[in-house]
RNA sequence: GGUCUCAUCGUCUAAUGGUUAGGACACCACGCUUUCAAUGUGGUAAUACGGGUUCGAUUCCCGUUGGGACUACCA
């Protein structure tokens, strides 16, 4: 029997000449600290990254960062149909955007790789996957199927009508014991064969195991023969992960729980190679709410499921890390409070504390996470970063910025700082519309009808008011001072000095509050009802265009 | 349909065989305040349902219901 496989090896790969010993001399143990997590980030060239991809990336890059291990990318392009152009680039460069870089295998640019574990593209590594599959061929543990599709398709079809369960198994699987003869003869014709396992599972079986991050699980035992190679000579994704992490001495495989249904037939996998299975963390997947019921966030109808949206926004990277950093630890949350300025690394994350149901994906949640982090920036970091994403998606307000840098950097700094910290900027392509008034070009533009003042003060008694203004006005003053000098203008021309005073006395005695004093003059300079402290803006503004702007007022005002 | 899996405020979650079931986001009210934002105080809001085990169950067990994943020569 035995050299009959042997026989039905070698007609299958003649070329395959190569020992399984010869190429694990090629990949020795690793050289790591006890404790030392490998992992991987492993998708497939078919697009952009998504959402759920980042997130387990992350996972897989935290733990192998905090255990001081080895993050690996590898790119599993063995469905050659489905590839797109240029997709490995898009998955380096969508990671690098995100500071997810890879200790080993392709680099950030997407162009080469480092490491000795290689190569880590798989459509490089088929002679491994060959060498490996021949070998269980030998030790019976797979063969070659000769069935068509429509044959297939047809053994379905009559499990479908016994309500039994449709695959190939047990009787169903026809070739499970195809004689050298056969093989030769069909070989001969020129049939491709596919390869499958032999599994040894029974129908009905159970089959546990523990997962790091659900628990221990039981799931049905694989009975099926998988495919591990595909008449066109590439590997499976269930073939290519058992080799490919096992050479790669990967200790933990972080995915998404799409593939726990398969985990039985990879561990099953490993043992007919008498190779040791790495620990599986399944993480669950990020899930949106799609008229009242949730459903895996999808590739082609949300647009946030694809990682570049988040730039596009101008949603810092760091924003969106903390909100997947949260989804994974819930304590992280607790954890940031208490570490403000704490870099990321410091966090320990915990792959048994990962949350087991599928998440909602939360825009709001994500928003305030980035205005948190961007109220941790100082000016001149908020200033590089608007930059740096205006030259890539908003080439109008680059320019307006980076012509009047200084300024800029001054707008940006506005209550930035300090404890009255302000909160409102929670993505960079929110600014045009939220401080474009501050430049002379956009102000312009925008309708006089911004001047408007409220209809308790009148129009003749804001003209008023903004001559005094321009005369009173110290730009040396200090905020105090400033604030002062404004409430007795305000007083000297029948305004109350604070709202209580006003609320307080008898209707009638005054023209109206302080506040309404300081919108008159905001709305004579930004045309606007909503902004941030007047004084601060003054300061940033400047003596020449608070008085071409206060003119601008007061002529629409009279 | 079958297999597996999951179930705490609207959302993300914490917790324990005995708690007034905690926090964050969102929402509401009030305070502070030159508007907004921020901030402070308070508030609305949850253990899916039905059985067991137990002195006691949100927690352990069973069932129901509901959600999700898988069910390819895709990954």
């Amino acid at each position: 029997m035995s050299t009959d496989l042997q026989t039905i090896a070698e007609l299958l790969f003649p070329d395959v000449t190569e020992s399984p010993e010869a190429i694990l001399a090629h990949y020795p143990a690793r050289n790591l600290p006890v404790g030392a997590c490998v992992t991987r980030y492993a998708p497939s060239p078919t697009g952009f990254v998504h959402l759920g991809s980042l997130y387990t990336a992350l996972i897989s890059k935290k733990i192998a960062d905090q255990t001081k291990g080895v993050f690996i990318l590898r790119v599993e392009d063995t469905d050659k149909e489905r590839e797109v152009e240029n997709g490995i680039a898009l998955i380096a460069e969508g990671l690098h955007k995100f500071g997810l870089d890879s200790d080993e295998g392709i680099t950030a640019d997407g162009s080469g790789e480092r490491g000795v574990y290689g190569p880590y593209v798989q459509s490089h590594r088929r002679e491994l996957y060959k060498v490996f599959i021949k070998e269980l061929v030998v030790r019976g543990g797979a063969y070659p199927c000769f069935c068509t599709p429509e044959e297939l398709d047809s053994v379905r079809a009559t499990q479908e009508l016994q309500k039994i369960k449709t695959g190939y198994y047990g009787v169903w699987a026809r070739h499970r014991d195809i004689t050298v003869e056969e093989v030769a003869e069909r070989l001969a014709k020129g049939e491709k064969p596919v390869i499958r396992v032999r599994s040894r599972g029974v129908e009905g079986q159970k089959f546990s195991f523990k997962d790091a991050v659900k628990g221990g699980l039981t799931l049905t035992a694989n009975d099926q023969d998988a495919i591990l190679f595909k008449s066109d000579g590439y590997p499976t994704y269930h073939w290519a992960h058992v080799v490919d992490d096992y050479l790669m001495k990967t200790t933990h495989v972080i995915r998404g729980e799409e593939w726990l249904p398969s985990a039985p037939l990879h561990i099953e996998l490993f043992e007919l190679m008498n190779w040791k299975a790495p620990i599986y963390c399944h993480v669950s997947l990020i899930m949106k709410l799609d008229g009242g019921t949730k459903r895996k966030l999808s590739k082609r109808k949300d647009p946030e499921a694809n990682v570049e949206f988040y730039a596009e926004q101008g949603i810092p990277k760091e924003a969106v890390i903390e909100y997947l950093m949260n989804l994974a630890n819930s304590s992280f949350e607790d954890w940031r409070r208490e570490h403000p300025a704490a870099p990321m690394n410091e966090f320990v994350l915990k792959l048994e504390k990962i949350n087991v149901s599928g998440a909602l994906f939360d825009m709001t949640k994500l928003l305030d996470i980035s205005k948190n982090v961007i109220s941790r920036m100082n000016a001149d970091e908020v200033f590089a970063r608007v930059l740096a994403w205006a030259e890539e998606y908003d080439a109008k307000f680059a320019r307006l910025i980076s012509k009047n840098a200084e300024y800029a950097l001054a707008i940006f700094g506005i209550e930035r700082g300090g404890d009255k910290k302000r909160k409102d900027i929670a993505a960079w392509s929110e600014l045009d519309g939220s401080v474009g008034y501050f430049f002379d070009e956009v102000f312009d533009l925008l309708p006089t009808e911004g001047f408007d003042v409220p209809e308790s003060v009148g129009r003749a008694a804001a003209a008023e008011l903004l001559e005094a203004f321009l005369l009173a006005y110290n730009p040396k003053a200090s905020a105090d001072d400033w604030l002062a000098e404004m409430k007795s203008l305000g007083v000297e021309h029948g305004f109350a000095a604070d709202t209580k005073q006003f609320k307080a006395a008898p209707p009638g005695t005054y023209r109206g509050h302080f506040g309404d004093v300081a919108m008159v003059i905001r709305r004579a300079l930004t045309k606007r009802a909503q902004t941030p402290d007047l004084f601060e803006m003054l300061q940033v503004m400047g003596e020449r265009r608070i008085q071409a702007r206060v003119a601008q007022a007061r002529a629409f005002l009279k």
